[in-house]
DNA sequence: CGCACGAAAAGCATC
DNA sequence: TTTTCGTGCG
């Protein structure tokens, strides 16, 4: 067999040493460069934020083929999102004329697809398999728990969910789970009915794309071999955030007694891992830290850089970060240094209210954005997303336009996932997921009964609802049939078309655009199903599923090939075309449909909110990672909010929160804000919270306060609330001001090109949180607590809710509730580290602080 | 199959 | 503002 031959031959790399390869080197620092040409033995790159990690790891790959230490195809690049592996692509194919859309660089689960799609087989599973998303997940979960008939309050879906899924990133199947109490035995029992279920539908879960690769390397020898012997490096970015079955997954493509000087005969492998152990905030989905310690110490590493230079921010900014982290305990130790002088500091502001912070920011905001700074420069970050809507309706009321990211993506909208059921029914009518989302939708007269019998008759007989429609008597039958009828017209229909032709017959024909042209809202449903058909048509060009694209039979195994097929023309192996490894026996690739739908379920696309425009960036401080900007607010500084609540109580929950708070700090380049509140509407409730603990490990040096330091705690809002109490505004006026609106912001997409100018309507159109007309524009206070406080003013002791006190043991607090008189009067008071608590004021030693 | 409106969450979120 | 779910109607 050939090597498959391309227009820039990447079989004949620049000579090592040649000028393309020192070029290549040029403008690293001395540990990037040092990490970059490295011998191949494993390495841990420690790179902090900032430190050019993305270019370390591309340049490396670049020099690696530039200097023909390996293939194309003797390579493997790992991440956690498709965002980062494009990224990984776009900069190497800048670098080098390589044919970089073959290679083995991507996400995690997108490289197990493409490993079970060329060993299906083997892995027992049907050649067009297809892969649940979360949402699928769960349905299909819901089905089992009702199929087994229990509980559904007993056994939660999302919960029964959740479980498969942290026990499959344990690598456990069903029979390794130790159950000891028969609430988890019957866990165990639904996970084991979920995988036959799976089983029978031939579908999978992101969980297990990584599992059954997994298993498949480990049970099948000839394979592993294979495999190890192919990729003679495996770089891995993000490692910190490894969870156990992906750094078991790693040690069976490469080892530990495969690298570095333990290499055994002429099998010789590299692995080079990336990470920061600062950066690691996803230990509550799993990620496991110590796989960076068990990663040095297992493969022996020896070559252990740390990349410390950060070239993004300027020193106030990392002096804050550096002085932050340092108060973690378990660290690798990094500190990050710039060249590029203090900057300016970082500035701090106290806010009386939630309403007034997003005031602050909005005005704040606005001045740079006058300033000449574009608005995509900035970023309001939060710790959770509940607290962007405060933000987003003064942004919204000022039309400015923003963009507030992790709201449903594109293939998750529902009209998608409608329309990508068809059209996984046309390839697998046995999908029974896919069967239940759309046989009465749009209606087709198969009610909730109908269905049931079916169901029961598919699980009496152990197929799929689409083989038991016959076992349905009547009306209901026949409509059934009917549908069964659609589905396999529809593959008739479809067979040799193209992936754009499928799809619009698709629309047409199950009803769907007939639905949406009918439905008041369904315009902007039948603009995405356009998208959709879009999508589709980039997809084909993208991954070259055009007619000239050519389906290169590769690693193929079986009895004679391993050793003959490692070897092309000039001693390197072949690297594979086609974008999914294609059938390792028969060199097929799957349809465009398939591979359509494959997609769309491993990348779930933008959130499409206003995407193009010049907007302000909202997000969570977790979706921020990896992201930066020239300005960033980091909005929230409050105890219990940031540190959240929830983590407050354990030393790893607060040593996460602290890295958070120390990724959300560096993501700045120039400007860094930071705020809190002394009050806060959260959950309809008005809290009051001191401010959060991080403030207090910055150093005073960098930071600049915008407010008056040390102000009593409440003081500030009292104040306000006296004021409009004064004039008028008290209670009566304020107690409107409440959100009454709990829909997140719905924003219709407006036809014209000019959005953000206030045609969009965030909340649906009635008053928001100070919309302007019955509340004031700052010092909204808190409403609940009004009224209490009056009466708490009566009451002798003298303390208001809202108060700041001294406890002589616990510390600053905030009173949040007070009750009784006399000697029975006693208190609620926050003192955030140490939490509420209820004293009474006869015998505790509260001092007002003002 | 009973009843009502609205609605989606209470922490972060990749594939 | 308080609790729990899914979806549409008589």
């Amino acid at each position: 067999m050939h090597a498959p031959h391309f227009h820039d031959d990447p079989f004949s790399p620049p000579a090592p040493g040649a000028g393309g390869t020192a070029r290549l080197l040029e403008g690293l620092n001395p540990e990037q460069h040092a990490a970059v040409s490295l011998p191949a033995e494993p390495a841990l790159i420690l790179a902090g934020a900032g430190s050019g990690k993305t270019r370390v790891l591309t340049t490396r790959i670049a020099w690696l083929l530039a200097t023909g230490q390996v293939s194309p195809g003797g390579l493997m690049a790992v991440t956690f999102t498709n965002k980062a592996a494009k990224e990984m692509l776009h900069r190497l194919s800048a670098m080098l004329p390589v044919p970089v859309r073959g290679m083995w660089i991507g996400t995690f689960h997108g490289l197990c697809n493409r490993f079970l799609r060329a060993h299906w087989k083997l892995a027992g599973l049907p050649q067009g398999f297809q892969i649940l998303d979360t949402g699928d997940q769960l349905s299909a979960v819901k089905r089992v728990i009702k199929a087994m008939n229990l509980d559904e309050q007993r056994f939660v879906p999302k919960q029964v969910s959740w479980f498969i899924a942290a026990r499959k990133e344990e690598g456990e199947r069903p029979s390794d789970v130790d159950a000891r109490d028969p609430n988890t035995r019957t866990m165990v029992e639904i996970y084991r009915a979920y995988e036959e279920q799976c089983q029978r539908e031939g579908v999978v879960d992101f969980a297990e794309l990584m599992l059954r690769t997994y298993e498949l390397m480990r049970d099948q020898p000839a394979l592993r071999e294979h495999y190890q012997h192919r990729f003679a490096h495996i770089l891995v970015d993000e490692f910190q955030d490894t969870n156990r079955l992906q750094y078991r997954w790693l040690k069976m493509f490469a080892p530990p007694e495969n690298t570095g000087e333990r290499a055994r005969g002429t099998l010789r492998q590299s692995v080079f891992a990336v990470g920061d152990d600062d950066q690691s905030i996803y230990a509550f989905r799993g990620a496991q830290v110590g796989n960076m310690a068990d990663f040095e110490r297992e493969y022996r590493v020896r070559h252990l850089i740390k990349l410390e230079r950060n070239y993004r921010s300027f020193g106030n900014i990392l002096d804050s970060a550096n002085a932050l982290i340092a108060h973690n305990s378990k660290r690798l130790g990094k500190n990050l240094s710039t060249e590029a002088g203090p900057g300016e500091p970082v500035r701090v502001h106290e806010a009386t209210s939630d309403y007034a912070e997003a005031q602050w920011l909005l005005e704040e905001a606005q001045g740079l954005h006058r300033g000449g700074l574009a608005r995509s420069e900035i970023a309001i970050l939060y710790r959770s997303n509940a607290q962007s809507r405060v933000m987003e309706s003064a942004l919204f009321n000022a039309g400015v336009p923003y963009r507030v990211y992790g709201g449903l993506r594109f293939f998750e909208r529902a009209e998608v996932k409608h329309a990508l059921a068809y059209l996984r029914l046309v390839e697998n009518p046995n999908d029974d997921t896919s069967y239940l989302r759309v046989v009465n939708f749009p209606t087709r007269g198969i009610g909730a009964r109908t269905l049931e019998l079916l169901q029961d008759a598919a699980r009496q007989s152990g197929r799929s609802l689409y083989q038991s429609v016959s076992a349905v008597a009547g009306k209901g039958g026949a409509n059934l049939l009917g549908f069964n009828g659609l589905i396999d017209g529809l593959r008739e229909a479809t067979r040799g078309l193209t992936l754009r032709e499928i799809i619009e017959k698709m629309l047409a024909t199950s009803g769907l655009l007939d639905f949406y042209r009918t439905e008041k809202e369904g315009q902007d449903r039948i603009e995405n199903l356009e998208e959709l058909v879009n999508a589709a048509e980039a997809f084909v060009t993208q991954e070259g599923f055009g007619k000239d694209a050519v389906a290169l039979p590769v690693d193929e195994i079986g009895p004679g090939t391993l050793a003959d097929r490692r070897e092309g023309p000039d001693g390197i192996a072949p690297a594979p075309v086609a974008p999914l490894a294609p059938d390792a026996e028969t060199g097929e690739i799957m349809s465009p449909l398939a591979a359509f739908l494959t997609h769309a379920a491993l990348e779930a696309g933008d959130n499409q909110a206003q995407a193009g425009q010049d907007a302000i960036q909202m997000m969570t401080v977790h979706s921020a990672k990896g992201l930066e900007f020239d300005a960033v607010f980091i909005t929230g500084l409050e105890e219990s909010l940031f540190p959240h609540e929830n983590a407050m109580s354990d030393t790893d929950g607060l040593e996460e929160e602290r890295r958070l708070m120390y990724v959300a700090i560096t993501r700045a380049r120039k400007r860094l804000y930071l705020s809190y509140s002394q009050t806060r509407l959260l959950h309809g409730q008005t809290r009051y919270n001191v401010k959060s603990r991080f403030l207090d490990e910055l150093p005073e040096g960098a930071l600049k306060w915008l407010t008056p330091r040390n102000q009593g705690f409440g003081s500030g809002y009292a104040k306000e609330y006296q004021q409009a109490w004064q004039r008028g505004t008290g209670p009566g006026g304020i107690v409107g001001a409440g959100r009454q609106d709990n829909r997140p912001p719905s924003w219709r997409r407006d036809s014209g090109g000019d959005s953000g100018d206030g045609k969009r309507v965030p909340w649906g159109g009635r008053d928001g949180y100070g919309a302007g007309r019955d509340a004031p524009l700052t010092g909204g206070g808190p409403v609940p607590t009004a009224m209490a406080n009056a009466q708490a003013a009566k009451s002798g002791h003298g303390l208001r809710v809202g108060q700041a006190v001294f406890h002589t043991k616990f510390g600053e607090g905030v009173v949040i509730t007070l009750e009784g008189s006399g000697a029975d009067a006693r208190a609620q008071v926050n003192f955030g580290r140490h939490g509420p608590k209820w004293l009474a004021l006869s015998v505790a030693k509260l001092t007002p602080v003002d």
